[in-house]
DNA sequence: AAAAGCCATATTTTCGAAAATCATACCGTT
DNA sequence: AACGGTATGATTTTCGAAAATATGGCTTTT
């Protein structure tokens, strides 16, 4: 009976390293480590109880994605925020959402389909929560991410679809920022079914449309209620 | 007196780690290691002469570039190649590079045209010394990448091309793996120089549709005379 | 003979100490 | 006071030993 809830030092099968990415990971997006804030290893071993070398893995993983930077022989900081990164994101972001959505609805079948209407669904169900504050509800979060990923789903382009996973993320991080200083969100979820419909009735142009316009108009959004965090550095 | 041809353990600068993620790279490239090939920490330490940790970090990251294969629990190996991948990796080639060329012919300035115009007069040059294998050639290799990098150096996203590195670096290996088998080079000189010629002359569309070319062609031609390495696996 | 369990070995993964490097405060000189 | 150099403490980076995990062969059982 000594072994009742006693939390397991990792996740099942995974390597701590791994564990440690991913919790760093949410824990950047989320903004509870500020951009431009350095990332020293006493602190982060306290934190996350991980030996250096295994945080700088986790450390140079997340460099690689664009969240962390690292400065050589100078330590590792949470990656800045700017207006112009902020910008370089969402136009990747556009210009390889736009080609995914494109190729999905070509490519897509049944079960495409059916992840689509079935992650929207879930999407809206769990919005009747908690209308007002969605982004704080990491459930929310999570089927967001998982509607948006199921569009894409039927690509076909596993390399694509990866650069489009860190894009994303990068781009979660800059609305989280905005969240707080964000009056109230607009219509999200009837965004989100214009373009499921858009989808599922195979009308690419209008789903490519209605995506970019989605994605800048969060930019735009994030901009307009965070401007004072991305200037100020 | 007793200094001198001890060559340094790792460049002026650099952390060990990115040292050997450097020359790692550059090895997974030109296929010195190759595809699928297993990488036991015994033999890196060895040939490499750095610890089981900083080799552990040089590889994280280049997992994250695509030329590492991480598996959970039982170590790492050379990414393998398919004919999927290599076609996924020229899609995407084809999909950022068309735009970065499109941005880079708009707002390039003076440095930018006389960036392009020199790589490519250097390129040249050294291609006269050995017309039949440019590719063995280490300089040759430079002077191709640094050429085709001025080319989109202009467009203003550093997001973008980054990603364009990394699938630069995944198609260089490709080029590697058929340069053995393939007869004899094709005329790049001559492709090279048109899309000089677009570019500068601001021809947005020519310059596209070359560059489309370009990178597809070289991509059949490793179809081509790498096919039996790309099925085997 | 095939499958399942078990042990021994090979290999990866993690750790904290030690070395290397950087940042800062102090001191002497101009 | 300003500058340059140097010592000191803080922090990162590297290392190889130790722990954890996987692999392959052997034995036993069905």
């Amino acid at each position: 009976m000594s072994d009742i809830a006693i939390r397991p030092r990792k996740e099942f099968g995974k390597t701590i390293a791994a564990d440690i990415t991913h919790r760093l990971r949410e824990e950047i997006i989320a903004c509870g480590l500020a951009p431009g804030e350095p990332l020293r290893f006493d602190v982060l071993r306290e934190r996350f109880g991980a030996s250096f070398t295994t945080l700088r893995e986790a450390l140079t993983a997340l460099a690689a994605e664009g969240l962390v930077d690292a400065q050589e022989q100078r330590g590792f900081r949470v990656a800045p925020v700017s207006r112009q990164d902020l910008v370089e994101v969402t136009d990747a972001r556009v210009l390889i959402e736009v080609e995914l959505i494109r190729r999905s609805i070509e490519r897509g079948d049944d079960d495409w389909e059916i992840a689509v209407i079935s992650t929207l669904h879930r999407l809206k169900r769990i919005e009747q929560r908690d209308p007002e504050h969605p982004l704080r509800d990491p459930e929310w979060k999570i089927a967001h991410r998982q509607f948006h990923q199921a569009l894409v789903s039927a690509c076909g382009s596993a390399t694509l679809l990866a650069i489009r996973a860190d894009l994303f993320d990068r781009a979660e991080r800059y609305r989280h920022l905005s969240a707080n200083f964000r009056p109230r969100p607009r219509d999200k979820a009837g965004e989100h079914q214009a373009i499921m419909q858009a989808a599922i009735s195979r009308n690419a142009d209008l789903a490519v449309q209605l995506i970019e316009a989605h994605i800048r108009s969060t930019s735009d959004n994030v901009a307009k209620y965070a401007g004072h965090l991305l200037d100020a550095e």
